[in-house]
DNA sequence: CCTCCACCGGAAGTGGAGGAAT
DNA sequence: ATTCCTCCACTTCCGGTGGAGG
């Protein structure tokens, strides 16, 4: 290679890339944390919030509110929406209103919650409420004296509120109300497990559940109006065909009409599709979009997996091959798996599992849909579990070597028969 | 129709970690 | 600092079971 036609290269590597001949024309509008203008298909559920909450500006207490459904399908997108309308109205009619949306799963302890909502309060910084530090009910009485000194009504908005942990937090937050004298504090609960609920204290349960909001998935269709709305934004006119917005939005149907879904098949695809230099997106894009996200869910999932559980997913995959590489066609139980999984534990001096436990990490796995697992009865030769992986056992294996525990683990070979008959 | 295999899966208990209360 | 409590991973124990082979 000559002087020059390396130089050449290697200056222009980004600015072929940057060049914009690709097929967005603003990428950030396909993204989960984008907030459009309108949100289609939502707007009897932003009426009904808006209902609820409309006293605010009146200066009275709204009701908290409780709101249910799956993921994707709108709910932290409506809540922070009609947030904004709430705080713009309140700002024209001269009327406080503050809007502090916390994410639970991000700040899960009550400690950190009360000291979020209060710096919430605080522009200071200098004045703000530590990490730790502080004893919590310090921090609470600190709240509770902002909330009171800043007036007006504060909504507060409890996403994922199902990780948070203990419900003390909860408790004393849905009371706060009877200790200010200048202002109210009205709560918005959201989260995907209808079932938590039953387990809170039913004081609580009854003081957050004043009202109900149950968002219903979204189906194939409407997901395609929600898909072309962003496509518009995102995407320069004319570069899908037309059948990706409804394969993207039946795939996505089909998991529970989650609109994240099916904005993220689009987008993948179209990024798929802009990596390769092709000017349009095909409906081949989308279904190599699915494949990448199944894939790296499955990556990520067994990458982060305890030791044990690895132990026993490459104890499957080992008896796998075996079965495979003898021509025995039997389905692998869960006994076999157990005999090979003890092999490998002594070879790296490790503690063995009992049975009992390593069938309860087998459930696991199958939960998190790296195996099937389903019960079979072999009649005379017993009862258990009939295992598969649920990919390809190379993809697995390429994961698992990336632990160095695994490196050699992954050569060894079970000794002919494992089980006498 | 009965037996009996090779596990399943519930219940209860242990022990250690981590957080809150005193 | 110490005790208490709660959670979690795991063990021990054991009753339960679908169906091939007798």
């Amino acid at each position: 290679m000559s002087e020059f036609t390396r130089k050449t290269v290697s200056k222009d590597i980004f600015g072929r890339l940057l060049r914009n001949d690709g097929i967005f024309v603003n990428r950030e509008a396909m993204r989960p944390s984008y907030m459009p203008d309108i949100l289609p298909h939502r707007e009897k559920e932003i009426s009904d919030m808006a209902s609820i909450l409309v006293p605010a500006l009146r200066g009275e207490t709204p009701s908290n509110i409780f709101i249910y459904g799956k993921t994707g399908t709108g709910k932290t997108a409506v809540t922070k929406y009609v947030g904004k309308e709430l705080v713009k109205k309140g700002e024209e009619l001269d009327r406080k209103v503050n809007f502090v949306y916390i994410n639970c799963e991000v700040v899960d302890t009550q400690y950190r919650l009360l000291q979020n909502i209060s710096n919430h309060f605080i522009n200071d910084w200098s004045e703000r409420i530590p990490f730790t530090g502080w004893p919590t009910d310090e921090v609470y009485s600190k709240l509770r004296s902002m909330i009171d000194k800043n007036g007006g009504v504060t909504i507060i908005i409890l996403d994922e509120i199902d990780k948070l942990k203990g419900d003390d937090a909860l408790y004393n937050l849905s009371r706060i109300n009877s200790y200010l004298e200048r202002a109210r504090v009205s709560l918005v609960g959201i989260s995907n497990d209808l079932k938590f609920t039953e387990f809170l204290d039913p004081r609580v349960k009854s003081s957050l559940g004043e009202e109900n909001l149950i968002f219903p998935p979204y189906d194939a269709s409407e997901l395609q109006d929600i898909l072309k709305q962003r496509a518009d934004i995102a995407l320069k006119h004319n570069v899908l065909d037309d059948d990706v917005i409804p394969l993207c939005s039946a795939l996505a149907a089909q998991e529970h009409g989650d609109a994240r879904r099916a904005l993220d098949l689009l987008r993948i695809a179209a990024e798929l599709a802009e990596r390769e230099g092709s000017p349009r997106v095909t409906s081949r894009y989308v279904r190599l979009a699915q494949n990448k996200i199944e894939v790296d869910r499955i990556t990520e999932v067994v990458r982060t997996l305890p030791t044990h559980s690895k132990l026993i997913l490459l104890a499957i995959l080992l008896q796998e091959k075996h079965d495979k590489s003898t021509g025995n066609i039997g389905v692998i139980t869960t006994g076999e798996v157990y005999d090979v999984y003890k092999e490998l534990c002594k070879k790296i001096r490790t503690d063995v599992l009992t049975q009992r436990r390593v069938a309860d990490l087998i459930s696991e796995l199958d939960m998190l849909g790296i195996i099937t697992a389903r019960v079979i009865s072999k009649g005379r030769y017993g009862r258990t579990r009939e295992i598969k992986l649920s990919s390809s056992a190379d993809e697995i294996l390429k994961i698992l070597k990336e632990d160095e525990l695994f490196e050699d683990l992954s050569k060894y070979k079970i000794q002919g028969q494992t089980r006498l008959i």
